[in-house]
DNA sequence: AGCACGCCGACT
DNA sequence: GTCGGCGTGCTC
């Protein structure tokens, strides 16, 4: 069709379909997945060359003569002469684009690192000697060509605007230039390959220089926490990095980036038991035929999931190809991270949280070589370029971190089913309390084999669980209702037997708020239609949805009232309560506040572990934690805060949370107990958690999402117009909502316009349109037919928001 | 999204 | 009299 001398190139811009450049004569013809410049309107743009136009391209109108064809241009460079994304992952952001109705540029941004992009080192020249004004600009280019960081620092914050307006006057010309990203060093971690006796006794050697006496000392201080870094051992002994490049050459330690390349692996330890075998051949079987398909594996924790997965992995290895294992998130020091370093070693490559890009660009490059064989990592390894893809793992598939929230949006898990299908491999996926869609899928759905692992492997009880109805409990004690009188008796034993305690608590239902008791309003973000949250510490109000922080007021903002009172149970309050009543208990507080980085993360799960902490109070962060043997008691505070929220999803919600939460007691050796304070004590998701019951809490919300239309029975899409002005916003969602409404047609229903459950933020108002329908084909025709009208091309990317399969109706 | 063009109000 | 607000249109 096409001239030979074309090409089509996604670009990141957000609009549908690619756009057709001329290779300029000279330049040989890039293949699809070569990464080119290309200009597009005033600006020069990174994009990517593929074979076909997505299918989401207008058909020509009829009657209407056809358009004229743009004129062509040039492509500016080509920046690869290999492909430097695979057909199968060029293949997979196809599907991706084409699912959601997402620009495809936008999706392959996300599908390799960053840092593999050349960053532009541009340059201002002097084009001109004669002219008015631009004294500084002159004075600071007088001396030759400088980068625009360099003339930041030079002109101070506006160096862009006055450089901006001195190019438009001719003045200054831009050198451009381009070189590939520079990291920083110091990132390499440090293993230990002596042992302890070894290192001691060279530490303590007074024939060693004393800066290594120094560092040998720092690395005995770190024991078995994983590895240091460089740069974090060098500052802990205060002595210059270059000492454990001395250590190295020693023999002392190993420096690497993410895998120590000496480590072997080690065979499957264990026979596995009946159950695991069965669930293991199903998937083999797929797996040696070249099949796809995809199974659930539903289990509770401690089941043995992780081995048949293991196993599973092994196998694709042993064939001569690679695997790739999501999970919601991975430390480099969890359990699972050091499990998989045991038994695959360097074959393995961990994309975790704390990756530096440095590290990330490495491991992606250790993958697409074939060096790494096993990728396993969160949302963005589901693009590890894996050469020979032969299994795809999904583990805790229900959980909220595989939905990308910002956009691009999309669900990893699903489109991991995705990447099984492109590359004709079995998907498995894994969960003790499957999302509700992916359960209706594996049984009446019919899309999904499910398989089972029923019993509980290592023979540890399943805690009984305790609900206290907080209803009763508020009745019965005259309103004080933090900590119920049972969850604090418990404490106090769990303490007393030398135990320790996991207090889930969540910052949603446990807010502190400022309220006027003249007009009983309280104080809101003057950005968002939210309550701004006490910050007690710091005293300032802070915003959890735009991150605005203030003062607290002296007298109301809405009437000027002078008595403000503090509400809720505020996040801090819990943590006074229990210190009150057990003033001698150690405690820690787990949540956003307290845990910045990954590190803060890690530390306080090693104090807890070594039972350095008896009581931790958290957020879900300690729900999804690491399994402490210590722990006998989780009390879940509020368990049903979720339930009030305005989503299809909530009860689901809660009901993983809870079960997620119960199942942190009782892992050691010592029986577990939990705790559950409700003030619905009798909804389906609490009563079911409480019994461990997974069957009888799908039973009920299937039930009810089929008599409400939602999904899997349905697909849902969600449209968000946004605006400053609420009557704008409201015509702009009126507008949208006629649009698909004669697009869908009698293929689903269109509800619509309302306010979103938070109807303002970051200074806009948000008014949502809702479409349903058994197909998605049609939501996505009719999503597809809002964005290519003239509506949609004049808001798309800025205050008009598409989403296919919302996570939340919020 | 960026970027430019074009058309109306309130300032030097 | 201009500066600058944002509505509209375009990007191979």
């Amino acid at each position: 069709m096409a001239d030979e001398r074309t090409v089509q190139v996604a670009v990141p811009v957000p609009l549908a379909g690619t756009f057709t450049y001329l290779v300029p004569e000279g330049m040989e013809v890039p293949c699809p997945g070569c990464r080119v410049r290309v200009p597009f309107g005033k600006r020069h743009l990174l994009g990517f060359v593929v074979d076909a136009a997505p299918e989401t391209q207008e058909p020509p109108p009829e009657g209407a003569s056809p358009a004229p064809p743009p004129k062509l241009r040039p492509l500016e460079a080509v920046l690869d002469t290999e492909p430097l994304l695979p057909p199968d992952i060029l293949e997979l952001t196809r599907w991706i684009s084409e699912y959601y109705q997402l620009p495809w540029g936008l999706i392959l941004r996300c599908a390799y690192p960053s840092g593999l992009d050349p960053v532009s080192r541009a340059r201002f020249v002097l084009a001109a000697q004669a002219g008015e004004g631009f004294e500084k600009v002159r004075a600071a280019l007088a001396d030759g060509p400088k980068a625009l960081s360099t003339l930041k620092e030079i002109l101070g914050p506006d160096a862009e605007t006055h450089l901006h307006k001195a190019l438009k006057a001719g003045l200054v010309a831009q050198e451009e230039r381009w070189g590939a990203v520079r990291h920083r060093a110091g990132h390499d971690r440090i293993a230990l390959l002596w042992g302890q006796e070894e290192l001691g006794t060279k530490a303590a050697d007074a024939g060693t220089p004393l800066f290594l006496r120094k560092a040998l000392q720092a690395l005995l201080a770190y024991q078995e926490r994983g590895y240091p870094t460089v740069a974090d051992a060098a500052s802990r002994a205060k002595v210059p990095q270059h000492a454990f490049q001395e250590l190295a050459q020693m023999g002392a330690v190993e420096l690497f980036e993410m895998v120590p390349a000496g480590l072997a692996g080690e065979p499957s330890p264990h026979a596995l038991n009946p159950g695991q075998e069965a669930c293991v051949g199903a998937v083999s079987e797929v797996l040696l035929a070249r099949r796809h398909e995809v199974f659930l594996l539903f289990g509770v924790t401690g089941s043995g999931k992780t081995e048949v997965f293991m196993r599973l992995m092994e196998e694709a290895l042993g064939v001569g190809g690679t695997a790739l294992y999501m999970v919601p998130e991975i430390s480099l020091t969890s359990f699972l991270a050091r499990r998989l370093l045991q038994r695959f070693g360097a074959k393995v490559a961990i994309l975790h949280s704390a990756m530096t890009e440095r590290e990330r660009v490495r491991q992606w490059i250790r993958a697409s070589r074939g060096d790494a064989r096993l990728v396993i990592g969160p949302r963005s390894a589901l693009f590890a370029p894996l050469p020979d893809l032969r299994l795809v793992v999904v583990d805790e598939e229900h959980d909220g971190s595989y939905r990308q929230n910002e956009p691009p949006r999309f669900s990893a898990r699903d489109m991991a089913i995705i990447r099984g299908r492109v590359g004709n491999i079995p998907v498995l996926m894994g969960s003790a309390t499957p999302s509700v869609e992916s359960y209706y899928n594996a049984t009446e759905g019919g899309k999904y084999r499910l398989l089972t692992l029923p019993e509980r492997a290592g023979g540890a009880a399943i805690p009984p669980v305790e609900v206290v109805d907080m209803r009763r409990e508020f009745e019965e004690t005259a309103g004080r209702s933090t900590l119920s009188r049972a969850l604090e008796e418990a404490v106090g034993q769990t303490l007393e037997a030398g135990r320790q305690t996991v207090i889930l608590r969540n910052r949603l239902g446990f807010a502190t708020f400022v309220l006027c008791r003249k007009c009983g309003r309280a104080v809101q973000c003057d950005d968002c239609s939210v309550s701004m949250t006490h910050h007690r510490r710091a005293n300032v109000l802070k915003c959890h949805y735009c991150g605005r922080q203030k003062p607290v007021p002296a007298a109301c903002p809405s009437c000027g009232g002078e008595f403000l009172q503090f509400l809720g149970e505020g996040t801090e309050r819990v943590e006074d309560v229990l210190c009150e009543k057990f003033p001698t208990a150690r405690m820690e507080r787990m949540d956003r506040d307290r845990v910045k980085r990954a590190s803060d993360y890690d530390r306080i799960w090693k104090a807890f572990e070594a039972g350095e902490v008896d009581i931790l109070v958290g957020t879900q962060m300690v729900a999804k934690g690491h399994d402490v043997a210590g722990v006998t008691l989780v009390g879940i505070l509020s368990a049903d805060f979720l339930l009030g929220m305005p989503d299809f999803r909530s009860a689901e919600r809660t009901f993983q949370l809870v079960t997620q939460a119960a199942g942190r007691a009782g892992r050691g050796e010592h029986a577990g107990r939990v705790i559950i304070q409700s003030f619905h004590p009798e909804h389906h998701a609490v009563e079911a958690a409480s019994r461990h019951d997974f069957l009888a809490f799908y039973e009920k919300d299937i039930r009810y999402r089929k008599l409400v239309g939602y999904p899997p029975v349905q697909a849902l899409a969600k449209v968000e117009l946004r605006h400053p002005d609420t009557a704008k916003a409201e015509a702009m969602a009126r507008e949208a909502a006629g649009i698909l409404r004669e697009a869908l047609g009698r293929a689903g229903r269109v509800t619509g316009p309302v306010d979103a459950p938070i109807p303002r933020l970051e200074g806009k108002y948000r008014k949502l349109v809702v479409l349903r329908s058994p197909a998605r084909n049609a939501l996505r025709a009719a999503v597809g037919a809002l964005l290519r009208s003239s509506f949609g091309k004049r808001h798309a990317g800025k205050d008009l928001d598409a989403e296919i399969d919302p996570g939340s109706m919020m």
